[in-house]
RNA sequence: GGAGUGGUAGUUCAGUUGGUUAGAAUACCUGCCUGUCACGCAGGGGGUCGCGGGUUCGAGUCCCGUCCACUCCGCCA
């Protein structure tokens, strides 16, 4: 007798002693016969208990809810008429000669069946059954899948699995970090890694020239639908290669997996946009290409008009003039623009301009729009030719701080997108290059890295560096898919000259920066070879891929979006003892 | 920290302008029927209307506060 799954189960094995495992998808007493649906993961079989074997048929009498049953029968083909088309082992069944209960189970909390809806909340806290759900299911099998998919790659291209150390130092800048309180040094703390940068950048200088990891990372921040505080990274780093090497390097992986797990081609090579150019044209740097509106630049046509939003905006160069033009938008009612208009609000956009395009050969006649009486007859016509505005066309303008326009239309432009079914079929993956290697934040008064400061600048000049920061550009990369940042990268500084001008720039003083940094100033002393690698968020990866909503919908144990657990109630008080243990004494409130 | 949506039976939801004993479906229990497969039929049990306060003769419904979940902004180098 052979073991075997459920799922597994057809014509070939017809007459043949098995043996199943399974839970109790569904019971059904008919004729005097006893009919159970038994589950496991590869799916379902029905399982026939006849009164003639009277043992058996007794114990499956006493068979209630979801009882885990072991199960020895014959295959048999099912009678005539009797046949379930729904049902991938449909046209056989067992005919049960012993059962075992192997353990009873109380009714579930919800459906373990993809057809009913059950609350997120509800799911979480009985995550155990929700993975005994086909969908689930599917979707963690498709995350091993990706997984070993890309272990399987990285290995023949020669790289080496390393383990990077949990228990990391804090680093000041970037995301919050998650502390752990060391008992044998009181009052000092560990940091669990935002990523393993610095580790696999020294593994570089450790001679390890190819080096991949996949690798839990943490960030104490906010959650999002696709951000999680401990999340997934396939992270890689590699000495000696140039960016094109490692793009195209990880273009083979990801074509490879795609058509391995999805059976997809993605485009060889991939196409590649600036950042520049992804801010003009989409508003962020993360465009989905599957959505076909873009931004269209008017402040140049816009400087002397008498509508002082426009003007003023079009006469500042921190500000941005640009329009959206919404195809067959002319259909939208004042209600939905009103939601349009609230909808940027929250970006800070202060309105939401538009012209109804009627009849474009009409010219002034053809339009209707609250503020055409301000704009001269050209004007009007240089925004309809560069727009292509068509007749019954509608236009979305936004005028202020370049950054609120981008962010405002970007935003825009994907909610049109999907609320006007304008996003195309398919999978649209996009390098995007050439970021700014600093960004000057307002509020803190000094420069920040746009990617990390490890990046490095493409220029090798320090001078010119120090010169003009906000004119420098990076030698990293993002991976967008989609609309997603699929993963991130750059090649890295590794003379420590470049290395300690940038903590300059950044504001970092020496003295942090050996404090902090140290051990890397060190290291890139010691003959550190030029490197770079990337970075790709497994989660967000396997939630495109699988089109789950949410990455939380990819993990088999995900938080909820205030970071707690309700299947373990994580995080949760410690004894007093423990906390002696380890010099902490709590505060009485939390924000003191 | 902020904006929005939601919280009523195990589950998914309805509940009108504030008004009798808070309903439906499903799940569960009992019985019947029956090679059924979302079986069918009859009956039954099941509610702190998230929590606290207020207004009112009367609150699931109105007001204030609070907790939880989700989406988003801030945040996430």
């Amino acid at each position: 007798m052979r073991s075997h799954y459920c799922g597994q189960l057809n014509e070939s094995l017809l007459g043949q002693q098995v043996e199943l495992c399974g839970w109790v998808h569904r019971r059904r007493d008919h004729g005097g016969v006893i009919f159970i649906d038994l589950r496991d993961r590869e799916g379902l079989v029905q399982v026939v208990f006849d009164p003639v074997m009277a043992d058996t048929f007794a114990c499956a009498e006493r068979v209630r809810g979801e009882y885990v049953l072991q199960v020895k029968g014959t295959v048999r083909h099912r009678p005539e008429g009797t046949e379930n088309a729904n049902m991938p082992t449909g046209q056989v069944e067992i005919v049960a000669q012993a059962l075992e209960i192997l353990n009873r189970a109380e009714p579930p909390p919800f459906s373990v069946s993809d057809d009913v809806e059950v609350s997120e909340e509800i799911r979480l806290r009985y995550r155990y059954i929700d993975l005994r759900r086909p969908q689930m299911l599917q979707r963690l099998r498709m995350r091993a899948k990706v997984a070993s998919n890309m272990r399987r790659f990285l290995d023949e291209q020669g790289f080496m699995d390393v383990e990077t150390p949990i228990l990391t130092k804090s680093t000041p800048e970037g995301a919050r970090d998650y502390l752990v309180p060391s008992r044998t040094h009181p009052g000092e703390f560990f940091a669990l890694p935002q990523s393993p940068q610095l580790f696999k950048q020294l593994l570089m200088m450790g001679g390890l020239d190819r080096y991949y990891q996949i690798v839990r990372c943490f960030r104490d921040e906010d959650l999002r639908a696709d951000r999680q505080p401990e999340f997934t990274q396939l992270d890689i780093e590699t000495s000696f290669m140039n960016e094109d090497q490692i793009m195209a390097l990880m273009e083979n992986m990801l074509r490879k997996l795609f058509s391995d797990v999805l059976e997809v081609a993605l485009p060889n090579p991939m196409p590649r946009m600036t950042y520049a150019e992804a801010m003009s044209r989409f508003g962020v740097d993360k465009p989905d290409l599957r959505i076909p509106l873009e931004l269209v630049d008017l402040g140049d046509l816009m400087k002397n008009v008498d509508f002082k939003v426009f003007s003023g905006a079009a006469n500042d160069p921190k500000s941005r003039v640009a329009a959206l033009r919404v195809p067959n938008g002319g259909a939208l009612s004042r209600k939905e623009i009103d939601d349009y208009t609230q909808f940027v609000a929250i970006y800070g956009a202060k309105g939401l301009a538009y012209v109804k395009v009627n009849d474009r050969a009409a010219g002034r006649e053809g339009l209707q729009s609250p503020i055409l009486k301000f704009m001269p007859d050209d004007v009007i016509a240089a925004m309809l030719e560069r727009t292509g505005a068509q007749n019954n066309d509608l236009i979305f303008f936004g005028a202020d701080k370049t950054n609120i326009v981008n962010e405002a239309l970007g935003a825009l432009r994907i909610k049109v997108g999907h609320d006007r079914g304008l996003v195309e079929q398919g999978w649209r993956p996009l390098w995007v290059v050439d970021f700014p290697m600093f960004e000057w934040d307002e509020k803190e008064k000094r420069w920040s890295a746009l990617h990390h400061p490890f990046t490095a600048p493409t220029v090798n000049d320090i001078e010119k560096l120090e010169a003009d920061p906000g004119a420098a550009l990076s030698r990293a990369y993002d991976m967008v898919l989609n609309g997603t940042e699929l993963g991130g990268g750059s090649i890295r500084i590794h003379r420590s000259e470049m290395q300690s001008a940038v903590f300059r720039i950044l504001g970092i003083g020496e003295e942090e920066a050996r404090d902090k940094f140290g051990f890397l100033l060190d290291a890139l002393t010691y003959g550190c070879p030029p490197h770079g690698g990337i970075a790709f968020g497994l989660d967000r990866l396997i939630m495109l891929m699988s089109g789950a909503q949410s990455i939380r919908d990819v993990m088999a144990f995900p938080k909820t979006q205030s970071a707690a657990c309700p299947l373990t109630s994580a995080p949760s008080p410690v004894a007093d003892k423990h906390l002696r243990e380890l010099g902490i004494r709590l505060r009485t409130t939390a924000t003191g």
